[in-house]
DNA sequence: TCCTGGTATATGGTATACCAGAGAAGATTT
DNA sequence: AAATCTTCTCTGGTATACCATATACCAGGA
């Protein structure tokens, strides 16, 4: 299939320094797995600045960004320093993520069409039993998938905010070991049970299917899971 | 009784330029009734620069930091102006918000004391009946104060913090009717409910209640208060 | 050898100057 | 007088220089 139209950037308007220092910070910090070996956590304002091919008054907005996020903490005089969330840390995201995804299915029962709720199908389908067989991280990705295509069925974009905020942090943690494979295997079930009460528009029991389904894998990385 | 050793306090590390701008814009955009008559919403940065007595530098990262929280947003070459959230926005904020203080019941079941639970009889009691004569604005600042004290008792951070966030905006609606008299009424009894949840430890209760209240008080919104 | 105070350096914070584009105001044309 | 073009100004964006201090390093004395 070619594109059947030129795809192009917006050339005129290109963003400003700010916002692409701001990705291409994001989207570096992101890829390195900062919970593996002993990777540099500190950065440098005029070495990253002289990298980027800009001054430092756009960097430091992209780095004072980042920082509001909690993906870095700059501080004066000593440097900037990528974060380590703590497990404690994760396991406040993944409550929060479990609460606003069970609202957002419930949401979801009253807001999705059939052919929306549908599709769901083909997130959980295309694995079926050969997701075990995957590369975990493969599946990892395909899972959040899941959740947020349910996310975004609810229409409300606020709660896709938050969560896609929530993501990089947990998702620098997907190689972990998060989702081995028993773990995978009820996972899908779970899925397919969440997409039955969807269908027949059932909020409540979608709700706390969201949620109990979110809470275990919880319990799981409290358990299981040793972060640093 | 004379000190044997020099008593000295830690030098309290005065707040960066940044920080102080930062805290003085919002809660001067915070005080501000931005629904209200016709304020003006265009900010200049030469100007409370100047007011500020500081450079821009320090005063633009400060509004930076304000239009990443979607208080304010940032045009290049044409201004700065204050954000009016639409009553779609209001909405979704309502609705986060049930979901996250929903759960925060729910897990308070689990990490509260039976004495920080009955402390919430305070926050509800002081007024009673006669919380109705009171000026509204005042029961709303309580009755919010009631529901951030719910979120505290589940000691997830994340939770206040981004309930925290959300509270500013729908502050600056505060005054708008949303809470008449027979509102509060039927409140005060919802939030003894479910109190008698939470002492019961009854989870799963506790956080519908919860949900259920602030989703009527979504639902009362959407149909009575009109923004703009 | 080990402590102590001084000094150099590195690093984030701040001030300032200049840039470029959007809009408004004025000039020009029809 | 209306429409269009030109210029000018205002505004956020960017670059650069300087500032203040945390830290490392060093020298001298006990």
């Amino acid at each position: 299939m070619s594109a059947n139209r030129l795809s192009v950037e917006p050339i005129g308007e290109s963003q400003s320094l700010k916002a692409r220092a701001y990705k291409a910070l994001k989207a570096a910090i992101t890829e390195m797995n900062i919970y593996d070996s002993k990777v540099e956590l500190r950065l440098d304002e005029r070495d990253l600045s002289a990298r980027f091919g800009i001054s430092r008054t756009p960097l430091r907005e992209a780095l004072a960004q980042l920082d509001q996020e909690g993906l870095v903490r700059v501080v004066a005089r000593r440097g900037i320093f990528i974060v380590r969330r703590t497990k404690a840390e994760i396991m406040e995201m993944i409550t929060v993520w479990a609460a606003l995804e069970s609202m957002a299915a419930t949401l979801a029962c009253k807001v999705a069409s059939d052919q929306e709720i549908a599709a769901l199908h083909d997130l959980v389908d295309d694995f079926g039993q050969d997701a075990v067989a995957r590369r975990m991280g493969e599946y990892s990705d395909a899972n959040i998938t899941f959740h947020q295509a349910i996310i975004g069925l609810s229409k409300n974009q606020l709660i896709s905010d938050i969560t896609d905020g929530l993501f990089v942090h947990v998702r620098a943690i997907r190689n972990r070991a998060i989702f081995e494979n028993d773990r995978a295997r009820r996972s899908i079930a779970d899925h397919k049970e969440i997409i039955e009460a969807l269908e027949a528009r059932d909020g409540e029991r979608a709700g706390k299917l969201v949620c109990d389904h979110t809470m275990r894998l919880r319990d799981h990385v409290e358990r299981y899971v040793d972060i640093e």
